[in-house]
RNA sequence: GCCGCAUUCGUCUAGAGGCCCAGGACACCGCCCUCUCAAGGCGGAGAUCAUCGGUUCGAAUCCGAUAUGCGGUACCA
């Protein structure tokens, strides 16, 4: 163990971070993390960190970094320290929070490891490398940085640069056994060997490598807990290596299960949709996508299975987290999303309906958009429905159209023929016209239609399903009535006269 | 290849030696409700707890080996 103890021994609260890398939209995977970060962070009464790896500069944008920071804010995950952004001032005393504002930092500690010969320059081309590596493949064994630069003297280097060269700078990994106490994991060790010999921690073009920022930045922020994906538990002792070589206190490390495609590789975009935007896009809401991705190698030991950030917070328990890998499971999640819409006060899931109205009617696919009033009348009937917010234009666009298509052949319930369909619209049609224009309620217009059915000897189902698809252009609907309601009195004997007259021609 | 990690119904999981010949949820099937579609209620099917061996009076739970899967192995993160 560390002689130095461990940044978490310290009697705060713990720090935690989230440090996406602004090099793709935010990912399933990154959301998880950061959300399982914010739950220890709330729970235990600790600090969550944003921090921006940027250091990739070719792969790296400013729009991948919006799409990450808004859809953290999205799902609700709001960081206590982290870099400006929309010219609001950085927050929290470690500033700045993106990695390419911290190069001085890195090169002082790279200065540091150099100068102690912990590390050195390493000035093999690529060209180089690629050989070594094909050597020890045909050799069949596991490719390893050979040492080639490891002990040049003063001179050697000094004559390397003469020439122009720049060298990369590799930390020295030494020999021996590295462990650390993973809170999910438990002990881990790995041999020093195993590590592909020294490896490189700053880059020739003079850039710090993610595996030596991390290690500073961590240090620096004095984050208490390293919790992050799986993927990363190989890649531990370097940094454990590189904590001790920079004299810094140990964090814990506590590795999340992967979220998995469903063949049970590593969640990929190629495989599955990754991308959090893609599932606000389609009308999953907050609460649901939290909801679920907590309990993705997580569970709370009870039965209980929709609960609030706030519940999960009080819940959660780092320990109690999963070692194996999760499947994504879209229709789990769809589950609960429909759940969670139930839930929601009226106002605030007309709040959340209106972009996708809106976006129906940029599509072409309704004429106009509905009041506030209108909505929130036909919520008790649409809520149940929705398994997302996208469903709405399908389930209901029908009311905010000029016209709906109507199809001679689906008009014609199975067990009636053209010309019962035009009889049974038409007595419809008077009916409907019977019930007051002042009050025009779906219990006013349920008794008589049914009486109807009755003295016609025709089956309810029969003679709705005929006034439904008349009046929608569909045979699945919200329950008739309210629909017939939504719809109002004219437009819907309109829509039945274009009925007949469709019948008739046919 | 090497190293590491993992393994309970198709999927997410409960389970930390006897309460488990394994419980819940999603999906699936059936019934009920019902004007369609949902929602809801009830019920069903679905896991020899990866395999083998050991410890123990007793193992999904402890130990070992094997198998399989995944991850890592970059001058990416």
């Amino acid at each position: 163990m560390t002689a130095t103890g461990s940044a978490s021994d310290s009697a705060h609260a713990p720090r935690v971070r989230i440090a996406p890398s602004p090099t793709g939209p935010l990912h399933i995977g990154t959301a998880r993390t950061a959300l399982f970060n914010y739950l220890y962070a709330r729970h235990t009464g600790g600090t969550f960190v944003l921090r921006l790896e940027d250091t990739d500069q070719a792969r790296s944008s400013i729009a991948y970094e919006k799409d990450i920071l808004d859809g953290l804010h999205w799902l609700g995950l709001n960081w206590d320290e982290g870099p400006e952004v929309a010219g609001e001032a950085a927050r929290g005393p470690h500033a700045p929070y993106r990695q390419m504002q911290r190069l001085p930092k890195y090169a002082a500690a790279a200065a540091r490891l150099l100068a102690a010969d912990m590390a050195y320059p390493c000035y093999c081309t690529p060209d180089e490398l690629d050989a070594d590596r094909r050597v020890q493949e045909e050799a069949r064994t596991p490719p390893r940085y050979v040492g080639r630069c490891a002990q040049l003297t003063a001179d050697e280097r000094a004559a390397r640069e003469a020439e122009g060269r720049r060298g990369a700078l590799r930390f020295r990994v030494g020999t021996g056994l590295v462990a650390f106490d993973d809170v999910v994991r438990g002990r881990v060790e790995i041999d020093v060997a195993n590590l592909g010999g020294d490896f490189v921690i700053v880059r020739a073009d003079g850039l710090p490598l993610y595996h030596f920022t991390v290690v500073v930045d961590d240090a620096a922020m004095e984050i208490s807990h390293v919790i992050r994906g799986e993927d990363h538990l190989s890649n531990t002792p370097k940094h454990v290596l590189l904590f001790r070589a920079l004299g810094y206190p140990e964090p814990r490390f506590a590795h999340l299960p992967l979220i998995l495609n469903p063949d049970r590789t590593k969640m990929s975009k190629r495989k599955s949709q990754t991308a959090v935007s893609d599932y606000i896009a389609v009308g999953f809401i907050r609460e649901a996508l939290v909801n679920y991705l907590a309990l993705l190698g997580w569970a709370t030991g009870t039965e209980e299975e929709i609960l609030s950030i706030d519940e999960i917070v009080e819940r959660f328990d780092l320990e109690a987290v999963h070692k194996g890998g999760a499947v994504f499971d879209r229709e789990r999640l769809e589950w609960l999303n429909g759940q969670w819409i139930r839930r929601l006060e009226p106002d605030d899931l007309i709040d959340r309906l209106r972009p996708f109205i809106e976006a129906e009617q940029v599509a072409g696919r309704i004429d106009w958009l509905p009041s506030d009033g209108e909505l929130r009348a036909l919520l008790p009937v649409v809520r149940e429905r929705l398994p997302t917010l996208g469903a709405i234009g399908e389930l209901a666009g029908f009311l905010w159209v000029r016209s709906v298509p109507i199809d001679p052949a689906v008009l014609v319930p199975k067990r009636w023929d053209a010309a019962t369909a035009r009889d049974g619209l038409a007595a419809a049609r008077s009916t409907i016209a019977a019930v007051g224009e002042v009050t025009f309620e779906a219990d006013e217009l349920e008794p008589p239609l049914r009486a109807l059915a009755e003295t016609r000897g025709w089956k309810v189902g029969d003679l709705f399903m005929a006034i439904r698809v008349a009046i929608t252009g569909r045979t699945a609907t919200p329950p008739l009535f309210d629909t017939i309601v939504a719809l109002g009195r004219d437009r819907t004997l309109e829509r039945i006269d274009r009925a007949l007259e469709a019948l008739a021609n046919a």
